[in-house]
RNA sequence: GGCCCCAUCGUCUAACGGUGAGGACACAGGAUUUUCAUUCCUGAAAUAGGGGUUCGAUUCCCCUUGGGGUCACCA
């Protein structure tokens, strides 16, 4: 906790909008919000869109709906306003470009004339070299006049900054000391032209224009930041505070890439991880609460417990890997807690559409409200994720077609089994459709099969409900299924059974 | 390759310089159970290696090894 400033926290998330929403993007903007949240701060949504090439208006929605998905509002951003806008760099190319002006007037840049080829061709000799690749302009020196006047003329050029080069030492929030040697840095570009500011120009000049204390994002960025505070300084700003967090990496250990799945926000979304669940899970890569005791299921905590507990200063330092495994045991458990009703508005809503409409193109009658409700109960516990529904219980909609020799209870046989079905039916047909729930079903049926059996009873009218080894227990099945499609069910396995050799 | 960062069970991690190195996920076994899932119990599983400092090192220092990041007219 940040106790004596007098300063307000402010942080801010800076993605620049190439088309989704990284998982590793929103924890950063998760630990952001955090910090903020915790030290009473405010947290800002930038969008870093100053390469026109990448960046589209459109790919900045995803980024804003999947904060809001998690519920991490932004305090202030572009579409939502804040005394600092517009929170759009390519909206805030006048303010660059004075700075870009400034820097040049004050011989802290100059103009370079260099070709890229003859950049990377540098850079490749240096490298084969086993040196540090660090670019050393032959126009750094060029005078004012000369470097205008090549200009005017119309010759390609770029921006780059005079990087000082003494040793640059900061404080990293996470890491502590850390120091970088400018020397091995050199002068970097900051600018295509005077109107055609880069991401460091951009960036730095936004976090000091928008009063930001505090930079938290990526290890990845850690070797920018003594370019950033050097430039930072020669503007005349202080630097912000940085913190650096670990990398999320895949289970070999490397980045997170496509190849190794879902990466992005919207994937998880769309498979039906909650909001509540990744909040949860995407707090616990690099942070973990302090443990007081040796309590369980420490590692579930609500939005309002992560807020309380989360501690900057407790960040891991090392890489922490996707645990799909961690998420889907988190994901459960949101889902067990969800309200029932809520639960299979959402799942009708955004997960079972497709399969409802082959169904109904079927003319598979939909179940009733009561059975649907039955369901969803039935499935919290088996589902990781909410797209697993169908796959765990299509068999409630549309019975498929099996083996009548799975119908028969190990080493029994095909009479009986035959019969233990008839009488099961007898039981049933007795039942009135009203009374046609769980609990009565089973205290009437269970004497039956404490007589002949329990695994003679129960399995084949398990399996004739619904064709699975595996699924609920047949009390379940009736209970949801109701009399007129258990009956039905049941008489198909009979006539299966008697048909089979 | 240079520079920077990092290093406790398979994974996420806990442990004022003094613990039988703890928990969680996953895994294995058992109990309950007609099956699966659930639930409960139990188990296996780690301080990368080598030097220091210290009465005592997972913890502090150095080296080695290993891993990662970064070296753009991307962000």
């Amino acid at each position: 906790m940040i106790k004596d400033s007098k300063k307000q926290v402010r942080v801010r998330i800076a993605p620049s909008p190439t088309g989704y929403f990284h998982v590793g993007t929103a924890r950063a903007a998760l630990f952001n919000y955090l910090f903020a949240k915790q030290n009473n701060g405010v947290f800002i949504f930038r969008i870093e869109d100053t390469d026109e090439v990448r960046s589209k208006k459109e790919y900045e929605k995803p980024i804003l709906e999947g904060l809001r998905w998690l519920g991490i509002e932004p305090d202030e951003g572009p579409d939502i306003g804040g005394e600092f806008g517009p929170y759009r760099q390519s909206e805030r190319a006048d303010i660059y470009k004075t700075y870009v002006q400034k820097l040049l007037d004050e011989n802290k840049a100059y103009y370079c004339f260099a070709s890229k080829e003859e950049v990377e061709a540098r850079r490749e000799a240096m490298l084969a070299d086993g040196q540090t690749p660090v670019f050393i302009s032959p126009y750094k020196d060029l005078s004012k006049e000369e470097a205008l006047a090549k200009v005017a003329a119309g010759e390609a050029h770029v921006i780059r900054f005079k990087m000082p080069e003494g040793e640059i030492k900061f404080k990293d929030l996470v890491r502590g000391e850390i120091s970088f040697d400018g020397k091995l840095i050199g002068d970097f570009v900051i600018a295509r032209d005077v109107d055609k500011p880069l991401f460091h120009l951009s960036s730095v000049l936004d976090d000091a224009l928008m009063k930001i204390t505090h930079a938290i994002r990526g290890e990845d960025l850690l070797s920018n930041t003594p370019r950033q505070i050097a430039l930072a300084k020669a503007m005349n700003f202080e630097p912000p505070e940085y913190g650096h967090l670990p990398l999320i990496l895949d289970p070999k250990g490397g980045k997170l890439s496509k190849r190794f799945g879902a990466t992005t926000l919207e994937e998880y979304k769309e498979q039906g991880y909650l909001p509540e669940a990744m909040f949860n899970f995407l707090s616990l890569l690099g942070w973990h609460p302090k443990e007081t005791g040796s309590s369980q299921n420490l590692e579930k905590m609500s939005r309002e417990e992560i807020i309380e507990e989360f501690d900057i200063a407790r960040v891991q330092k090392g890489g922490a890997v996707w645990s799909s495994e961690k998420l889907d045991w988190l994901n459960n458990l949101y889902i067990r807690e969800m309200d029932t009703e809520e639960l299979l508005k959402l799942l009708k809503k955004d997960f079972i559409k497709d399969d409802l409409e082959r169904l109904s193109v079927q003319g598979v009658p939909m179940p009733s409200q009561r059975s649907w409700l039955k369901m969803v109960e039935l499935s919290k516990e088996r589902m990781n994720k909410l797209s697993d529904f169908f796959a765990e219980l299509h068999f409630f909609f549309k019975l498929a077609s099996y083996e009548a020799n799975d119908l028969i209870w190990k080493n029994s046989d095909k009479e009986r089994t035959i019969e233990n079905l008839q009488s099961v039916e007898q039981i049933l047909e007795g039942t009135s459709p009203d009374n046609f729930e769980l609990k009565v079903l089973e205290e009437k049926i269970m004497p039956l099969a404490e007589e002949k059996g329990r695994g003679d009873v129960l399995w084949p009218l398990r399996f004739a409900l619904s064709g699975q080894k595996a699924s609920p227990s047949p009390f379940e099945l009736l209970d949801v299924l109701g009399k007129q499609e258990s009956l039905l069910r049941l008489d198909l396995a009979i006539s299966n059974l008697a048909a089979s050799s």
